[in-house]
DNA sequence: ATTATATATGAGTATACACACATATGAGCA
DNA sequence: TGCTCATATGTGTGTATACTCATATATAAT
């Protein structure tokens, strides 16, 4: 873990720290799915859907594609979502070993 | 990926999301270091360094052991430096697809 | 061309957050 | 006890960021 991989990863971990934007990558899974379907999955506003689906592309987190009059959103690939899967296993894991010990 | 899921990841993630943070993690590696050891490898503050140890214990992602007049920290365990290495690695494997393809 | 629908963008606002400065706590030693 | 060193905490401040409202763009249909 050099110097290069900090500024390679802070701003990728910063995009998903946000949970709402950690819902939508929720609700996209391995589907491509309109804008407006993201927005009644998440029952979020539809201007801040966009928002924050403007970020997660510029992140590269999430790819748009355009089909008639939608805009369809999806990961560039499954291994983000096997990613944070792993993540959440290890947190699991951790606060249970947690109990065990102290802090 | 579950809402569960969501609201146990994202203030993890938001923790990893400040570089300062990356890099006192980056800075222990599988060590256990006194705060003043931190300050000296990341250039940072002594009071900065220790507002992000304070959040970063209570994220549980590292771990104070009091010796003499020193407070050391360390990573709780490995497992999360080989999470962040492989993230990393999907990092560079997507941006290297990315160049390839378009967006 | 006009209208309707889907999505994006700009401006404004309130809140969160990183940081610095000053000071407090707590351990070890004279 | 008093002093020094290591670390933590409280307060203030500037900046970033999430969100809303209003509006713009782009596509499709009449």
């Amino acid at each position: 873990m050099s110097l290069k991989n900090v500024n390679q990863l802070s701003p990728i971990f910063k995009i998903l720290g946000e949970p709402n934007r950690l819902r939508i990558l929720c609700s996209l899974g391995l589907e491509c799915r309109p804008v407006s379907d993201i927005v009644k999955a998440t029952g979020m506003s539809q201007t801040n859907v966009s928002f924050h689906l403007r970020l997660l592309r510029e992140a590269g987190l999430v790819r748009p594609e355009r089909r008639g009059p939608y805009i369809y959103y999806c990961l560039p690939n499954g291994e983000l979502l096997k990613i944070l899967d792993q993540f959440s296993k290890w947190l699991d894991d951790k606060s249970y070993k947690m109990d065990v010990t102290e802090n």
